[in-house]
DNA sequence: CGACCGGTTGAAGTATATCAAGTACGGTGG
DNA sequence: CCACCGTACTTGATATACTTCAACCGGTCG
């Protein structure tokens, strides 16, 4: 819908404001306006047009690590960001991924303290929202709140996939659930659903979804076997959109006998 | 650290403002307090008269339903909810719960619809912040917002627990993490974090964790036999806080050989 | 009282963690 | 250019912990 440039923009080139000087109070309406709307990638779209600040992160780099103080809120641009805790051990256990148009830093908006750390899986790049900004942005536009509301509301909203994916019985259905939710995240960023190009490890799909690195990797090859995928490395293509979905809808429930003759 | 009254206290006690009629309204200085203690006094006047209104809910009623049109935040006064998703074939995935303070059907803001159901767990009863008054509030009350942005920042950061919870190998370690939560959130009330009354079921808390409801009765027995807690039906007392937390730092990484000696 | 619900405990099958090889790829250095 | 190494991924074998089915107990409620 909103693919205009599917691909990374260069930087403000020609659509520059001109002699349309827009201000920050301007551009705070037209920012209001856009983390409003209904996809999260057309917020990337106008802040790209606002002439926000932007900070580019190498692949593997950190955007910001746990206990960081939190100086600026993010919306990625473009690239692929895995949100994680660092356990004492050295354990990193995955929380999410983050790609168009998501809303990161958010958790950490009251202590300002980031409790997780956000490392790009690629050369990538975000929109950076310095605290100061927003305050002025709210002293302003009283209305710029609600709309940050509305991207710490979708946020909220989307912790709530990793629960379900984490909470299936077997790993085949964890691992179909959460490519069903790539999938979705591919259509609202007007990609097709079911061509998957995945930007993480097999090692940080393990964590996300709770179980040994191995058994993803099983999983694939399981889900594959069923006719649902073509794996090709980190190459997704979904042969049977349905069927996976049907897949991802198995739960702890009650036990249908489950309809996948397993050859 | 705003724990005024650290038991359930009933609403208008002798604390209020010398003379001053007590309202209904005057949950607002509650409510400020349980959203940000330190600007109390000053939105306190406002959201008086603004009046906020209370919504009391039976015990396993539902404050909201999946699907509801978003009409109100509700911020919780007294009692326990959960937070959960029904599948299809009506298997209830628990994602969390809430007590004192918790902000629900902020993941609703911006959809308008309840992406989630809030179930009380005992008679509970909460402030409703009708979506209109939030605006005039926001009007109004500049700092109101900050306020409503760090409750939901919150509960941003309250999400990732679930993911911690559920990301342990093993149940025992998946029930210490919970307790270790629940303990911490005792805390944070005001109450001493050795002594747990929990409000959910056995099934609740198998959902949240992610495993079999039996497997939670186990692990309880297990926890208990390796002396780390007393399990007297929905009532925990912990015995060795410290030794709960060292189990619930277990990572799926690099397994040191587990210290507890299984009898 | 009998039914039901929540909780506990037991027994058996199975899925997954774990350990262990082995492959493929990309980078580095000879 | 090729040998080498490390990382990512796959595949296999075994032990174990979990799910599942089932029985049982103690409440509460009609």
């Amino acid at each position: 819908m909103n693919a205009s440039s599917s691909t990374v923009a260069p930087p403000r080139a020609q659509q520059h404001p001109g002699s349309l000087a827009l201000r920050p109070s301007d551009g705070a309406r037209e920012l209001i306006q856009i983390l409003d709307a209904d996809t999260a990638s057309a917020t990337a779209q106008v802040l790209w047009r606002l002439g926000i600040p932007r900070r580019r992160v190498k692949g593997l780099a950190a955007l910001f690590n746990e206990g960081d103080s939190v100086e600026s809120l993010y919306v990625v641009q473009v690239g692929t960001f895995k949100l994680l805790k660092t356990a004492e051990d050295g354990y990193e256990q995955v929380l999410g991924f983050c790609s168009r148009g998501d809303v990161l830093g958010g958790d950490g908006l009251w202590s300002h303290r980031h409790p997780t750390a956000a490392v790009a899986l690629e050369d990538s790049s975000v929109f950076a929202l310095p605290l100061n900004s927003l305050q002025r942005l709210t002293d302003e536009l009283p209305t710029f709140d609600r709309a940050l509301q509305g991207a710490l509301s979708r946020q909220l909203a989307a912790a709530a996939e990793v629960a379900e994916v984490m909470a299936a019985v077997s790993a085949e259905v964890r691992l179909a659930r959460f490519l069903v939710q790539r999938s979705s995240r591919m259509v609202e960023l007007g990609e097709s659903p079911r061509h998957l190009l995945l930007r993480m490890s097999r090692r940080d799909i393990a964590s996300a979804l709770g179980v040994a690195h191995e058994t993803v990797s099983r999983s694939f090859g399981i889900l594959a076997e069923w006719g649902y995928l073509r794996v090709d490395n980190r190459n997704i293509e979904i042969l049977d959109l349905e069927g996976i979905r049907a897949c991802s809808r198995s739960t702890r429930g009650l036990l249908e006998p489950r309809a996948h003759a397993r050859s």
